[in-house]
DNA sequence: TTGTAATCGAGACGGTACGTCATGTCTTGCG
DNA sequence: CGCAAGACATGACGTACCGTCTCGATTACAA
């Protein structure tokens, strides 16, 4: 796998130094000169840039290159796809805040927790700087095998662990049904989300995300009294 | 809106004399020569074959055109796009089977019916005829406002009142909480399939369905005794 | 051979229904859509300008295509490289004035018909719309076996035949030594000529197309008197 | 002129001492490092060896460098171009066997002579060794005048004088007919090889040297008797 | 029965973007 | 400092498709 080259959600301080290897190979010596720090974040930020403005479809591996002063070699050297450069652009955007894998909170108080979570994630779907990247990946891992399972390593599978993590803790905690599968609760709440993003098809707000965790958590049969 | 130019889920019969006007103008006469049913089923028959075979990403207007026996202006002419090519191919494989908007049953066991119904969409979603041109279309709607909106009309929205539908009649049946959000509802119970789907995150099962429908009932909080 | 698309010295007077057939094959069918005429004169037209505007080493397809106002593809559909454009290019110079194979003046008077073809390669080869085309051929025919293959044959054969049917023609008029080899005799008359146009050695003026007769057809040797 | 940086046709042994400068300026300080007799030799034999592989068109700087052993900075820094690479390694070739000025035998037997020296030039246009490189020279000067003025210098003119010195010494022993013009004698006699090694348009024997030669001299005209 | 006009299969056209390759410069340690 | 290594910015290459346009041939009403 030789998709993305940036280091995959380290905690380490300096990503500088966490390169892969180059796409393309040469002819191998000692090593010595190296990867342009400069022209890598310039890429990541033309990217986002350009899949906000103009889309994805409109998103040319010209445009990036143009846009961050680099050459398109460059970018070839390092990824094989514009869409394993914005999957790349769209983990730098997180870079600097969160240095490890995401956790849920686990004050004890499931909903709660549920809550924050899920409002969390509908407040990044709706975030202008990472809306239109996500959805290009989104459709870009449709048509490619290895983009794919790369988004999954690198985000979807954290995410889903991090939820499960926190889902576990309540069941054992004795706050969810012993015989509940936590990946089905988990699809439930946080497929809601996803689908109104997906398919524009109601308000996405925090509102939205309390009913959610409520409901999943209450069921929609009316309370016996 | 000239997006396709099938009928859109009329219940007429005879859907070969529904044609709408072709994309591209001509000098107005008094019409004589009329568009080619064969035409128009070979390019829908091309179109879902070539996408199952290649994917979306290599379908291309002159492979449809090539495998249909068909010029490409021939397909240009009465389609925008490859995407729009692909939406009456889709709607044309049920074209035989249902002649109207689709519809809930309604047996009065909300849970029984809730859990055929997503079933069936469990079916289609896995179905090797339905899958590929559906999950071509999903991602072409995120970069093709036209196409969205077509599909929006004829495909989501259909499938989304019927659901709505259902939830309304269980709500007056007092099988549901009377303040529950029915959108609210129907995005978890078909949101949780869509998201296993899009993700290929776990196992698209009927026995998925019945819990999924089971749960959201329920809720995930354990029973009290 | 595919080289070159244009009639090969044909006598026929309409060149424009000439054509050979699309370097880059495609299923037949019954031919109908057919190459423009515009395209491919717009197109050598272009060549020659550019050639001797920039250079052939600053030649490119490119801006053939852009001169021609024409799509790169439409070069490249009917010619396999700049070079093959170029030959035709040059032959469709002469298009107009010779519709047949080149021939030598045969007036019984060697010397006078030696000289006037002479002072007619020189002409050419110091014409400023021959000159760089020429020049770019000759170099380019160096590193591109088919391109030198018809080149040879639509240029340099012709021309070389005519000459030694000229000089046949005198030897049988004993006006030429008999066991003289015609084509070291060629060689020596244009090869006179073909260096000093190479090196750029020398003023190429009618004068020395005269010396050059005249002293191949006397020898070096002194006159004994 | 910064073309070439061998030493032109000097007759000092040790050729390693005569560096010129490099081509690109570095800022200067105690010259310390001194210019790598093993790379200069590595990279002329690399390229002779290379454009006899593959070709000048093939020829690139970085296959020099990597054939040689040698960085690629190493080549431009001492030479503009792969031609000026090309015309010392082609120089370099003659560098043990000849240490001046080339001039032609003056046994005072005209013909003999003359044949000598044109059966010399025939050898080296047909050894395997040297025909490649000349070919590329012969094509890339036509494209750059700096490389043609060096060639110029340090190739044609001292052959050109070398046969004018020749003749003109018949000339004066009477040998040769008072008026003629020796540089017209010179190109008819060298043209006539110099064409068909271009045009590779007739054998290129010892034989050839002596037809040329003998017809030269005497005349196409029959003998009188 | 014959016009007449739109559609048909076919494919060349003017273009845009692709991903690769080559160029010549710049940067990084090593000797 | 010169050197080997190689990443860099630039830009041409030849290919693949795009969506439009132009050909005859075919087809089906209207006169």
């Amino acid at each position: 796998m030789q998709l993305c080259c940036s280091a995959p959600l380290l905690s380490r301080r300096t990503v500088s130094s966490c390169y892969g290897d180059p796409v393309v190979q040469t002819r191998n010596g000692p090593a010595t000169a190296r990867r342009s720090e400069r022209a890598r974040q310039a890429i990541l930020a033309a990217a986002l840039d350009l899949v906000c403005e103009v889309g994805y479809t409109n998103l040319r591996v010209e445009g990036i290159a143009a846009r961050a002063g680099v050459g398109k070699q460059t970018i070839y050297r390092w990824w094989p796809s514009k869409g394993a450069v914005l999957l790349d652009a769209f983990l730098w955007l997180d870079d600097p805040h969160q240095a490890g894998p995401p956790a849920l909170p686990d004050t004890g108080d499931l909903e709660a927790d549920l809550t924050a979570a899920l409002r969390q994630t509908v407040a990044e779907l709706t975030d202008p700087r990472r809306d239109p990247p996500l959805r290009a990946l989104t459709t870009a891992i449709a048509h490619d095998p290895e983009l794919a399972e790369s988004y999954a390593a690198r985000v979807e599978r954290p995410a889903r662990e991090a939820r499960r993590d926190r889902l576990r803790s309540a069941q054992r905690a004795g706050q969810l049904a012993p015989d509940a599968d936590l990946d089905v609760a988990a699809d439930m709440v946080w497929g809601a989300a996803l689908t109104r993003w997906i398919e524009r098809s109601g308000p996405l707000t925090p509102d939205f995300a309390d009913q959610v965790v409520q409901t999943a958590l209450s069921g929609l049969r009316p309370r016996p009294r």
